[in-house]
RNA sequence: GCGGGGAUGGCGAAACUGGUAGACGCAAGGGACUUAAAAUCCCUUGGGGGUAACCCCAUCCGGGUUCGAGUCCCGGUCCCCGCACCA
């Protein structure tokens, strides 16, 4: 017979497939048996299957959001078919300046645009079919929810990670608040585009820098993708140096080593000044040191003659925002009249200040070596300072001229360094350090990692849980005074102060100080979104229970997380700030775990018709108008089977049919399934070797072919006029029901099941069934392929080269006695001539 | 500059630890069905040569290792993504 499927044709002897009425049906069916639901306290086999939670935003859910939450729904689904009890939670990062900015362009408050975006999101990601267990949602801006921040805020504060610390942030005057180096492109705010400016303001800090080192070893002992754990390390940035300590000498310099005067409170020492270094092996080379512009020694040391110009230096270097002053190749600066003493020569150089020293790395000043670093050599030529050689290549000899710095940090041999010439770079380093300490060095780790700047100086955050005691200095609030009410007000646009609208509410920040009582202040800053998401995958098992932010049985049961799968993007803040604050948490004694998840994958980018999606090109994927065409089934095994999961992919239009008319041939194949006869012999193999494949395929991620394979199965069943026999056909909708959910428990209701397909198990294969009974085995000739001959699968190498000589094509190759035969089992035979 | 990823038909892509390059899908062309179109079904489809059986060339470029290289090694080009005056 001629199997016709989804056309309306009256004739036709089942139902077309008709996706919109079926994915209807069991997302109602779903939510009234209770499908997604798991009981989180009787779980006998507990598997956390997390997602990054989105950011509820007006336009809906995006389709990057659907293909990461559509892969991690496939893996918590065939993990349910296992015989996991599966928790798949979803919920909302909805607080943080994207809503607060879209809420003040709208006119509309946040606290009712947010239950309006989420709303819609709930409706789209019901509609894609996600495997939610809704009993566990979370919301960051829901007080239930941030009661629980703001007592990791204490929590942290309590142990002595939380300081305050007035430094020098970008300010956007237009977005009215303090911007990460990220948020700044250019110079310019990345939202508004505005003229970034530099401030010096008090904000909170979490010590995450003294984790630095703890941070970087753990990274070697979880299962996380590599680009991910690349990108962390490379963002701790750990160098192996020294610290050198250079003393300031007498501003006339020639007179010797004599002291600087100093001012009152600092007159008992001399002054003295570290610097960091990876390369003491070039200390001879050192022949000036320079000083950030904001160096808190560089106003003590300079000399009255040369203090106007370094004033008015240190002031243009305020002026310039942190970024454009970061990537700006051009170097200036200015002389402080100051000399100090290179520790190895004893002789004086003259220190500067430059603003391509930063203050916020190392200990904010440097010692220049000119000869071997690029930077030191540019400036060197710009003010006329000194270059020595102190490091020769090979074929250089000490006097050879440099026309730019050498920079090679491996090979190469101390030339002019007195009795360290001759040494190799690897050696000096240490032996200069070892010479130098401990007076004037140490062998030193630098990390690029900073503290955590939470301060917000915004509305649409979780309110810093501290107050300000003029007594008692800041107290955080007490853990039953919790959570510290966001206040809904209607004056929420930051304005120029550079502090938080909720300054101007003198009715919600008077309060009393927790320790004396007496009349304090709440801070009025709200706390980074990123302190929102860094614990929320604790609290999901344990919602609703408001007893604690994370009940012990159950945090006990459920984590650490099994899968967690997510951007790149992230690859470097929310997934460091989880690993930071699980480790805090465990130092605690809080939680048994000390990584958050057991295995991490960083998922690939959707991008369109080979270009980005944006939304001023106009071309988004809206999810819904694939919902309402051809059916999110068809949506999401698509999305999967565009590209490998784990590399994303490029989404086209044209693609959808594929799948589609993939859905549309397992309807009708199981519409006209027979249990009449027995199953063919050969159908029967592919099925098995389908199920093999997609077994491995889906627990690696490799979607995309495991699709493929489904799609190779089902030409191969419906291959020829006869209806497929109905074992045939039940192991397929199985294997397709992870990608497929809806349409697959509608086959399956067919077959005869009641219940759902998610609780039916997963089919095993028969390895004898897999292997064929003959196969084509490839003939090389000389490494060249000339054809194929047809035997057994355990072939001995005599039979296999006595097929090869008798076959038509292949045998008039083998022209005389072989060499060498080699043969690969149920591959190929090479017969070297 | 540093770090990561990549380059395979007209297109998205397959190819397990080196073993028939292009599975699967899209698009295109042809055919069946139809009054017609759509849908569906069947066939063809990397390039070149040959009536044909077949043969030659082909995985960014140039070398190398190997019986055999898309895959491994060395050198180079181009593209994407991070980070970036980090001493």
């Amino acid at each position: 017979m001629t199997v016709n499927t989804a056309s309306a044709r009256p004739e036709s002897p089942y139902p077309p497939y008709d996706p919109l009425a079926v994915e209807r049906k069991w997302q109602a069916r779903w939510i009234e048996r209770g499908t997604n639901h798991v009981d989180v306290r009787a779980a006998k086999r507990p598997y956390y299957q997390l997602m990054m939670f989105p950011y509820p935003s007006a336009e809906g859910l995006h389709v990057g959001n659907l293909y990461a939450f559509t892969g991690n729904d496939i893996h918590g689904r065939w993990h349910r078919m296992q015989g996991y009890d599966v928790l798949e939670p979803f919920g909302y990062d909805a607080f943080g300046i994207h809503s607060e900015n879209f809420a003040l362009k709208q006119g509309i408050h946040p606290g009712t645009l947010i239950p309006r975006n989420i709303a819609n999101f709930r409706r789209q990601v019901d509609r894609a079919g996600l495997m939610i267990d809704w009993r566990h949602q979370v919301d960051t801006t829901d007080p239930a929810y941030y009661k629980w921040t703001q007592w990791v805020f204490t929590t942290l504060f309590k142990r002595g990670l939380v300081y305050r610390k007035g430094g020098a942030v970008n300010w956007c005057p237009n977005d009215k608040t303090v911007l990460a180096n990220e948020q700044v492109e250019g110079g310019k705010c990345e939202r508004c585009g505005a003229v970034v400016e530099q401030r010096v303001m008090e904000q909170w800090y979490f010590k995450i820098s003294d984790y630095s080192e703890q941070l970087l070893k753990d990274l070697d002992e979880i299962d996380w993708s590599d680009s991910t754990k690349i990108a962390q390390r490379n963002w701790i940035g750990k160098s192996e140096g020294a610290r050198i300590t250079f003393r300031v000498l007498d501003p006339l310099g020639a007179a010797g080593m004599a002291a600087v005067s100093v001012t009152s409170e600092m007159s008992s020492s001399e002054y003295a000044i570290p610097v960091f270094t990876t390369r003491p092996d070039t200390i001879y080379g050192a022949t000036f040191l320079v000083v950030a512009p904001e160096h808190p020694l560089l106003d003590a040391i300079t000399t009255d003659e040369e203090r106007a110009s370094v004033r008015a230096y240190q002031e243009r270097a305020k002026k310039q925002d942190l970024v454009t002053r970061k990537t700006s190749k051009e170097k200036t600066g200015a002389f402080t009249g100051a000399y100090a003493a290179n520790p190895a020569t004893g002789k004086p150089i003259p220190i500067w200040t430059a603003d391509y020293v930063l203050m916020e790395y190392g200990t904010g000043a440097i010692m220049a070596v000119p000869g071997h670093d690029q930077r030191d050599f540019d400036f060197a030529k710009q003010y006329g300072l000194p270059i020595e050689r102190v490091v020769a290549a090979s074929g250089d000899t000490a006097r050879t001229p440099l026309t730019s710095a050498y920079e090679d940090n491996e090979n190469g041999t101390l030339v002019n360094s007195e009795q360290f010439s001759g040494l190799s770079v690897a050696v000096a380093k240490k032996r200069i350090v070892e010479a130098l300490a401990p007076v004037h060095a140490e062998a030193k780790a630098n990390y690029r990692l900073h503290d955590w700047c939470v301060s917000r100086q915004r509305y649409w955050g979780p309110p810093i849980p501290m107050v300000h005691c003029a007594k008692c200095g800041p107290q955080p609030v007490p853990d039953d005074q919790l959570p510290v009410l966001l206040p809904h007000i209607d004056d929420f646009k930051p304005d120029d102060s550079g502090v938080s609208p909720l300054a101007r509410h003198k009715d919600w920040y008077e309060t009393k100080c927790p320790k004396c009582g007496a009349d304090a202040r709440r801070e009025t800053d709200v706390s980074d979104t990123f302190l929102d998401s860094a614990w929320y995958f604790l609290r999901y098992p344990s919602v609703p229970d408001q007893s604690a932010p994370f009940d012990a049985a159950l945090t006990k049961k459920w984590l650490p997380v099994d899968s967690y799968i997510g951007g790149n993007e992230h690859a470097v803040l929310h997934l460091l700030y989880c690993r930071f604050v699980t480790r805090v948490l465990h130092e605690a004694g809080l939680i048994s775990f000390w990584s958050p998840f057991k295995r991490f994958r960083a998922h690939g980018l959707i991008i369109r018709e080979g270009a980005k999606m944006s939304k001023s090109k106009g071309n988004v994927v809206n999810p819904d108008e694939y919902f309402d065409t051809t059916g999110a089934d068809a949506f999401r095994t698509y999305l999967m089977f565009i590209g490998p999961f784990e590399e994303g992919g490029d989404f086209r239009d044209s693609g959808i049919s594929g799948v589609r008319r993939f859905l549309d041939r397992l309807w009708a194949s199981v519409q006209v399934a027979t249990k009449n006869g027995e199953p063919d012999r050969d159908v029967m193999r592919k099925l098995h070797q389908t199920i093999k494949k997609v077994s491995e395929d889906i627990p690696r991620l490799s979607y995309n072919t495991a699709i493929a394979m489904m799609m190779e199965y089902i030409n191969v069943l419906r291959r020829g006029e006869r209806a497929p026999h109905r074992a045939e056909v039940e192991p397929l909708v199985q294997l397709v029901a992870p990608f497929a959910p809806h349409v697959a428990e509608e086959l399956w209701e067919l077959l005869g099941y009641t219940k759902s397909i998610f609780d039916s198990g997963w089919p095993a294969y028969d390895a004898r069934l897999v292997a064929a009974e003959t196969i084509e085995l490839v003939v090389q000739i000389n490494g060249k392929t000339r054809g194929s001959v047809t035997v057994a699968p355990d072939v001995s190498q005599d039979d296999a080269f006595a097929a090869a000589r008798a076959h038509a094509t292949v045998g008039k190759f083998i022209t005389g006695e072989p060499k060498k035969l080699i043969l690969v089992r149920g591959r190929l035979l090479n017969v070297v001539l």
